[in-house]
DNA sequence: TAATGTCTCCATCAATTGATGGGAACATTT
DNA sequence: AAATGTTCCCATCAATTGATGGAGACATTA
């Protein structure tokens, strides 16, 4: 069977592609609360009943959006591991930021859309979950923190929940922090990928024991 | 003169003080949209009314909590530069962890609001802005990053932003990476100083020329 | 006592916002 | 041609939400 979802991402031109590509920008630009469904039906050039015909309930789109970004991420987490994998441990971390860097700044609703659900609450808050648990068992595999995916100590994924945090935070906080530092964008990038792996390659990167 | 704010602070038993202290905490879970005044008031046990008649428009009251955490954030690093003045680099890293990780736990509603303010927009933004920038120069020169608080470089900033961001995320997401991780309140804190150390100190604490 | 300023609540408005129903245009399929 | 499904707009509701005016209660001051 085919859910809404897998229809709509599978066909980003038919409209339920459509509103659903321009919700993830105007939630994670909003948050949930300061978006409108009419905000959403005016930037796609539609009326907000038809909205309503695709989507129903605003929640529901919502709930669409997370599950697409979730999607999306894992994917590419996928991919990252697939390159990175066998490859020194400096190397990985390296690489490793480049990729997801590189995605994230094509996509910052991802990023902002994480990092609202992480540090805001949604008031009749409905506890779908986001399972980030298995993402992070993941990547601390995939960075050898860990000898097996069960099982990871708090402290072994606190780490990679900083490590994550940290690239969404610029990602996300780009319109705050440029202006603030006078940077191009592309100067933005290449200054966020080197201050990433200036602070995370000397933790991560060197010669250090997978506890 | 002395500004209702400046009055609210130094009386938090007046009911405007009250007010504020609520505000403060409400909008920090929900944000600017998220919260409704009435959600303020009835916190308080108050009516909607006498809110108005303290603070008049919503958005006033929370430019007012606004100004009210920028200063209650500036007079702690001030206080945390007296402490670790002088000290070696990495020893200053560690108490300026400790410090501002109990400060901020106590007070979440500090790290969730500046990660509001980065992270998300808010429909008729007035651009009344944050004072950061000067912060992070203080804070590069007190950690031995800069010469002089004039001409921090970008990389510099960044860095300093990253390592401040690091904090409030583990504060800010306290409610959702808790719950995730299995851990009480007081270990969580410890495991996030402990986490905070483990990345920060290897790339800031350590033998490190400042540029 | 009278006056003043502070603080409170009730009732109420107007605008916004989530949500729905009806009906028409249009293409595709049967 | 008939049936079906998609897409669209208009009108409209009910609930929420920001905001205000008026009228009391209360203490302090004159």
């Amino acid at each position: 069977m085919v859910t809404p979802l897998e229809k709509a991402r599978k066909d980003p031109d038919s409209m339920k592609g459509k509103i659903l590509k321009v919700a993830r920008r105007v939630f994670g630009e909003y948050g949930f609360h300061g978006t409108t469904t009419r905000m959403i039906a005016q930037e796609v050039g539609i009326d907000i009943s038809t909205l309503y015909y695709h989507w129903g309930e605003k929640s529901d789109l919502y709930e669409a959006v997370i599950l697409d970004i979730t999607d999306d991420l894992r994917d590419k987490l996928e991919e990252v591991e697939k390159v990175i994998h066998g490859r020194p441990l400096g190397t990985r971390m390296d690489i490793a930021i480049d990729m997801m860097t590189d995605h994230l700044f094509e996509r910052p609703e991802i990023s902002n859309l994480i990092l609202f659900r992480y540090f805001g609450k949604t008031r009749n808050q409905t506890g779908f979950d986001f399972h980030v648990p298995e993402f992070i068992s993941d990547i601390a595999l995939s960075m050898n923190l860990c000898r097996d995916k069960e099982n990871v100590s708090a402290g072994v994924r606190m780490q990679v929940l900083a490590i994550m945090n940290s690239i969404h935070n610029f990602i996300s906080g780009e319109n705050f922090f440029r202006p603030m530092l006078a940077l191009e964008r592309d100067e933005y990038i290449l200054k966020v990928k080197e201050t990433l792996k200036f602070i995370l390659i000397p933790a991560f990167g060197g010669s250090h024991q997978s506890r």
